[in-house]
DNA sequence: GCATATCCGACGAAATCACTCGGATATCGA
DNA sequence: TCGATATCCGAGTGATTTCGTCGGATATGC
C-alpha cells in the first residue's frame, strides 16, 4: 500500500500504476490516501501526469504515523487509546484492573511501530541484519 | 471476565457469582469459560455448589495464555500469526515485505502479554511499583 | 427428587473492514 | 481551446467478526 515509498524522488506516481503493482483496485486506494494526505505524509499533484509522492524521505516516515493515519489511534481496547480525545474509559473503570494490561499492550505495538520507518520497508536488497535500529523504545 | 483469579483457592465459583461481580450476562460467560477449560486454564464442577476454579495458581497463568484461549492466535494480520498452523500467508507473500513490520508487532504484543500473568491483574492494594518483572522479554 | 450448576449448539444484532460507484474538478499537452 | 488523464469527494454495499441470547440436556448435593 504505502510501497510508494519506492518511487521517492522519482516524481508523482499515479494511482493506476500504485494499483497496477500492488494488485489492488484503484477506488480503494483512492479512499486510503485521502487519510494520508490528510495528515501531509503525501502530496498530490492534480491533472494529467499528476500522482502522489511522499513528502517526506521515507526515512523520517514513521510506521506509527502511517498507521495512525490509516487506521486512526491506535488502541487495542477503547480504554487503551494513544489519543486522549478517543479514549473512552469505560463504565467498569474504576474496578477494571485490565486497563493495565492494555495500555502495556499498546505500548509495546506503539513501540514497535515506531522503531520502524518505511524505508524498512522498501524492497532491500540484503535485508540480513535490519540497516536501522530496530530497539523497542517509547513515542516521544 | 477472568478477574476469578481473585476467588483463587476459595473453591469454585459459579457463572451466577461472576456475572453479578463483573455486571456481565451469565450466558455470555458461559461461552468464554468454555475455550479457558478447553486449554486446562480452568477446571469446572458440575452440579449445585459447582462451578470453575483456576487450574494453576494466578502467578503462572502468563497473559498470552489466556488471550490466545479467548481470542484464537495472537496475529495482527493473518500472515503474521503465533499458531504456525493458522498463519495463511496471503498471496503477495513475495512481494509482501511489510510482513516483517507485523511480525515485530506481534512480538511486541505476545512480549508485554508474556510479561503479566493474572497475579498482576487481581486488585493488588499498592500497585505503584508492579510487583512482578514487567520487562520486555521472549516467549521460549 | 428437586434446586443448582455446568454443558452444548445454534441463532441474532451491531459494528467493522475491504471495496465499489458515480460524478465533479483540476491540469498538461497538442 | 479541447480532450485525455488525474485527483477529489461522498455515499453505499457485502462479508466477516464480535458480543450477546435462548432453549434445553446433563450432572451433583442436600
Amino acid at each position: 500500500m504505502v510501497q510508494l515509498g519506492r518511487h521517492y524522488g522519482t516524481g508523482p506516481a499515479s494511482l493506476a500504476e500504485i494499483a497496477a503493482e500492488e494488485d489492488l483496485p484503484r477506488a480503494y486506494l483512492e479512499q486510503l490516501v485521502v487519510s494520508l494526505r490528510e495528515v501531509g505524509l503525501v502530496t498530490s499533484t492534480r491533472g494529467a501526469h499528476g500522482g502522489y509522492e511522499l513528502a517526506r524521505p521515507p526515512e523520517t516516515i514513521r510506521m506509527s504515523e502511517v498507521l495512525r493515519a490509516l487506521e486512526g489511534p491506535i488502541a487495542p481496547m477503547l480504554c487503551a487509546s494513544d489519543d486522549p480525545e478517543h479514549a473512552t474509559l469505560c463504565d467498569r473503570s474504576s474496578y477494571c484492573t485490565v486497563n493495565i494490561l492494555w495500555v502495556r499492550v499498546r505500548d509495546a505495538v506503539v513501540g514497535a511501530l515506531y522503531s520502524m520507518t518505511l524505508a524498512d520497508l522498501v524492497p532491500p536488497r540484503v535485508p540480513a541484519v535490519s540497516p536501522s535500529s530496530p530497539r523497542h523504545y517509547r513515542e516521544p
